[in-house]
DNA sequence: TGTACATCAGTGAACGCGCGTTCACTGATGTAC
DNA sequence: TGTACATCAGTGAACGCGCGTTCACTGATGTAC
């Protein structure tokens, strides 16, 4: 192995991946930033000398999810359908993330980077109900957030029944159409 | 002030209350069994005393929550919209239990008094969708389980726009009509 | 191309703190006689 | 009704640990000349 560099060079990355690490196998409860140091081979104080602290951490941990959420949605299609399967999908591969995005007494959900984030996640899912006919395009982007995030939250809680298989998107297709048509 | 008794006679009862108001306080994450006791008036081995440790008191919490909501559920009768409204409601009003309840990593989730419990309130959610025409039951039992937890996460995080107003249930009553008519 | 210097990302030793756990103990309660 | 005793719920002092934070520092990098 090459010697540490003394400058990092991307400590950033590093340290916001040992998170995403650290979040799937212990749950966000338990993170702390010397673990994260430790994970990514830097001495203790790294991740506190870049982010500020753990919330600091957490709130750039957030922006990036809503981010990649956004650009899931986005290439989900026109499709409602495949936008909740899409959101469902990103819950169960991006664990950290979700869990994360979603307790935003963890973070500054008032940071700027994230308000943007989270409304581009919120247009997406929003862009796709306006086709629909009839209604009040709220209530249904409301319904139709609410039972992608609900189916979401279930699976990744371990609180469905077990004969769902092991791909909750596909678990959740034949759910997610019981509202949407 | 009476002096405190040596034997407290309801450390049980005590702790989980002080469990309760410390988890609507400070989230889930920040407890510690010497935070309950200080709460509670008692020493600070009490708790684990009593309890064995952190998991057993949320155990504890996970159970008493999985009864409380099953009654509810019961209680409101054998509408479904009434049942999910019941449900959100019960989330708003319960935050601690609902927490816990929902984050089985935290506790013992094969502990018998959970899985009773767990099994009261499925049944009791089973029953109001039995009822209804056609469709899978298996199918739309979770939907209907998916849309209420989902809102009912989703006003929890904050995550819902403004206007929904100050009473969750009221605001789930169009969102849930759309899953159930 | 070479030198001097400012910047600042990251270091590592030291600190005080709250935590869970252990363990010998205290004293309230219930039962046997 | 009174006494002796076993039980065990709860106590409190002591421990070691990992944490976040501080702060004087080191050395890589970029820029000016």
């Amino acid at each position: 192995m090459t010697p540490r560099a003394y400058h990092h060079g991307d400590l950033r990355r590093a340290v916001l991946a040992a998170a995403v690490e650290a979040v799937e196998e212990t749950g966000v409860a338990a993170l702390s930033l010397r673990d994260l140091a430790r994970r990514a081979g830097v001495s203790h104080a790294a991740p506190a000398h870049h982010f500020g602290d753990k919330a600091g951490l957490l709130t750039a941990l957030a922006a990036e999810g809503f981010n990649r959420l956004a650009e899931r949605l986005r290439s989900a299609g026109d499709d409602l359908l495949a936008a909740g399967m899409a959101y469902v999908d990103f819950a169960a591969r991006h664990r950290a993330h979700f869990e994360v995005m979603f307790r935003p007494e963890l973070y500054r959900a008032d940071d700027p980077e994230v308000v943007a984030a989270r409304t581009r996640a919120g247009q997406a899912l929003r862009a796709r109900v306006d086709g629909l006919a009839g209604g009040d395009p709220d209530r249904d982007a409301l319904a139709a957030w609410s039972i992608a995030h609900g189916f979401a939250s279930l699976w990744l809680a371990g609180a469905l029944p077990e004969p769902v298989g092991p791909d909750p998107a596909v678990a959740a297709r034949p759910v997610l159409r019981r509202l949407f048509e």
